[in-house]
DNA sequence: ATCGATAGTTCATAAAAGCGGGACTAGCGA
DNA sequence: TCGCTAGTCCCGCTTTTATGAACTATCGAT
């Protein structure tokens, strides 16, 4: 079967990562990547909290994710064990990362408990 | 003429702003209109220290870094007066585009003086 | 005023990317 | 081996992007 490309941490990009987090489904998916302590598979965001998303789709945003180095895809049995690989690029891109994800959550923190029910 | 359109600061997203600056090209027009203390016309990138971009392609990339909110566009007799619009946004967006610039001068820094010929 | 030059926008078209349904592949458990 | 589940691949359709060409607006000179 045809493996997973991840890039290497020198070969990721500031356009790439940028470019990934410019949609809100993938900056959601991240963002559940990261929070949840075990790795997440890719079904586990067929629905969103606002909408359904198609497998197909998601799987593309799966790749998107992995090929800009944010994401690692390991396949396990049947299904992909995803983790965030944040911690990795952390050196070379510093808070680049944790700044946008901050921005998105103070831009939706009055729109809707997108990723954060915190109830 | 038709008026130009530039959201209200609050109307700015953390999606179009990385989506904007997902392009090297507009981050390097970004930049040199930051970097300078008066402002920049368009035509000013016409060619840029790699390569050479149509006038439409430009007034493409303008328009988006506008409608993002980035840059303010003024028109000043036959040509346009494009000002950052960094300041008003770090209120709402802190330490975001910061982040960004940063890293992309980083990421830059080896390959070429991609906009610094500070002559 | 009119002409000509310059700065940008708009239009048309071709190439590329995105979305999503459906078929396909791989691993797991009867 | 069959059936089920998780993902990927392929294809058609729509949307976006890039760019040359035509168009609009402003300035300066005559």
């Amino acid at each position: 079967m045809k493996p997973l490309y991840h890039p290497a941490v020198e070969d990721v990009t500031v356009e790439g990562i940028l470019y990934a987090l410019s949609n809100p489904v993938r900056v959601q998916i991240l963002k559940e990547i990261m929070r949840s302590n075990s790795p997440k598979s890719c079904s586990d965001f067929l629905s969103l909290p606002d909408r359904v998303i198609p497998k197909s789709t998601l799987s593309q945003h799966f790749k998107i994710l992995r090929e800009a180095g944010l994401i690692r895809s390991e396949r396990k049995g049947v299904s992909m064990r995803n983790t965030p690989r944040c911690q990795e690029l952390r050196p070379r891109f510093g808070r680049l990362i944790g700044e946008i994800l901050a921005a998105y959550a103070e831009e939706y923190s009055a729109v809707a408990g997108a990723d954060s029910p915190e109830s």
